[in-house]
DNA sequence: TCTTCCGGTTGACATGGGTCAACGGTACAA
DNA sequence: TTGTACCGTTGACCCATGTCAACCGGAAGA
C-alpha cells in the first residue's frame, strides 16, 4: 500500500450518527434509531492524497466510499489513451457503485484535492440493509440518482453545443456548492480545463474559450479555477433557448 | 387507460420460474428455492403497442418493469424539442430504474415494436429483496450494470468520432442478440436512424452516411434495418485505433 | 392496384469545434 | 526568493459533422 493511503480504524463508532454530512450522504432521511446501527456499518477511513487513485479500473470491488473531505473525479481510459471523465464527486457523495456488477472497479476514482473517505464494505451494506428498511430504500435511491445523473450528462455530450455544456456544468456546480452550504455564486473548481473538457466532450482549449466569451458577455468573472456567477439566469437562458432550434 | 395497454393478472403463479428469459433477467443466479419465491414478485403483465410508451417522464414511479417480449427505447425531451435517447432495451431487460431517486419517472420508455413487460411492484421487490439475498444481490448488480452502461455511452459521446461510435453500437447489439440465442452476425434493427443518431449523439444524415461507408469498405451489409456484418473484427479495429491519436 | 408518406440515401455547402502553435501567468519546489 | 513546469489563453487554420435540399423506395392504407 502506498505511503499516500492511510487507514484509521479506531474512533469510528460514531462514523455516521454524528456526521455533518448526513443529508448529502447515504443516511439521508433515517431516523435516530437507524442511524445509529448505521455506525457499525463504516469500518475505517482513507486519506488519499491529490492526484492520487482511491480505485483503479480493475481492482477488486470490495467496499463503496463515502466522501468526508476533498473532491474526486472518475475516468475511464481507453487502450489508445483516450480518457473520458465520468464525472466529478464532493462530499457526501458515494464512488464505487460501477464495481458491483462485475466486482470489479471499471473506472479510475482519482482525487482532485487531498481528502478522505469512509469505507462501506459492501457486504456489510447488503446485510445491514436487510434488516434496516431506511438504509436499503436510500442506496437504492442513491444508485437511481447516478444513472439520472448520467442520463443527464448523455443529454449534454449527445445533443448540447459547447456554451450550452459549460453553463450547464457551471449551473450543476453551483447548485451543489450551494447544496454544501457554500455560496452558489463563488466557488473554486478543484479540475482542470482539460479535466473539464474531457466530461464535456470538449477540448481544453474549447472550454476556455467558452470561459472567455462567458466573461466577455458579464455572465461570470473567471480568473484560473476561481469562479465568480454574475447572471445566473443568464447561463439557464443558454441553454434552454437553443440558437439552432426551428 | 389506453386502448393500447392490457393488463392480465391470471396465471402469473410461475412468473419467473418456468420463463425462458431467466439467465438475462433479474432471476439470473438465483437457485430454484429462491426462484419460486420470485413468483410471487410479478404483479401483472403489460402489452404496449409499438410506438407506445410504457410510462413517460414524470410519471409516478411504482414499479420496474422486465421485458418479456419487444423492444424499447428510453429517451429524454428538452422544452425546446431537443430529444435524447438514453438507451436501447431488449428481451430480458430492466426498465424504470430512473424512477427510484425521486419515485417520478424521469424519462420516457416507448415501444420500439408490440412489446410485453412483467410488472414488477417496486415496494414488493423491496420486501423481498429483504429475505432473498440472491434477489437483492442481483438487483444491486442489474443498477449497477445500468450505470457501467451509462458511463461506457458517456465515452462514446465524449470520446468518439462518428464512425466509432456506430461500430461500437454495431457491435453492442450484436453482442446482445447472441446472448439472446440469435445470430451475432445477421439481425434486424428496430430503431430509426434518426434514432440511433440521437443515441450516438450524431444526426441522421452523418449516420446513414456512416453505415454507407461501412458497406463500401465491406464491413457490413446494411439493407434499411436489416444487418450483416461481414467483418467484425475490421469493426473493432476501428474502434481500437483511433485515426488521430499521437 | 394505386397513392401516399415516411424513412433512408446522397450531394453541396456551412460551421462549430478541433488542431497546432505561441505565449504568459501561477503555483509549487528547491 | 528564484526557477520551472504546468495550466490557461489566444490566434490561425482545418476538417468532421451539421444543415439544407432533392430524390428514392418500401410499407401501409384506400
Amino acid at each position: 500500500m502506498k505511503a499516500t493511503v492511510s487507514i484509521t480504524a479506531a474512533g469510528l463508532k460514531k462514523a455516521c450518527s454524528q456526521c455533518n454530512l448526513l443529508e448529502l450522504c447515504l443516511p439521508f432521511g433515517m431516523d435516530d434509531t437507524d442511524l445509529h446501527r448505521l455506525d457499525e456499518l463504516v469500518g475505517a477511513r482513507r486519506k488519499i492524497k491529490r492526484q492520487q487513485p482511491l480505485y483503479r479500473s480493475g481492482d477488486l470491488f470490495e467496499a463503496i466510499y463515502a466522501i468526508r473531505t476533498g473532491s474526486f473525479k472518475t475516468d475511464i481510459l481507453l487502450e489508445d489513451g483516450r480518457e473520458q471523465v465520468t464525472g466529478f464527486q464532493m462530499t457526501g457523495e458515494i464512488l464505487g457503485l460501477d464495481g458491483i456488477s462485475t466486482e470489479l472497479h471499471s473506472c479510475n476514482a482519482v482525487a482532485l484535492e487531498d481528502s478522505e473517505v469512509c469505507v462501506i464494505p459492501y457486504a456489510k451494506l447488503e446485510e445491514l440493509s436487510r434488516t434496516v428498511e431506511g438504509l436499503q430504500h436510500q442506496f437504492h435511491k442513491v444508485m437511481s440518482r447516478e444513472i439520472v445523473r448520467d442520463h443527464g450528462v448523455m443529454m449534454l455530450l449527445g445533443s448540447m453545443r459547447a456554451e450550452e455544456r459549460l453553463a450547464a456544468f457551471l449551473l450543476n456546480m453551483s447548485q451543489r456548492f450551494t447544496a454544501r452550504g457554500f455560496s452558489s455564486a463563488e466557488f473554486h473548481l478543484r479540475m482542470t480545463r482539460e479535466e473539464i473538457g474531457s466530461y464535456l466532450g470538449l477540448k481544453l482549449e474549447t472550454v476556455s474559450r467558452a470561459f472567455s466569451r462567458f466573461q466577455m458577455e458579464g455572465l461570470v468573472a473567471v480568473q484560473q479555477k476561481h469562479i465568480r456567477i454574475l447572471d445566473g439566469a443568464g447561463l439557464k437562458k443558454l441553454i434552454q433557448h437553443h440558437a439552432n432550434m426551428r
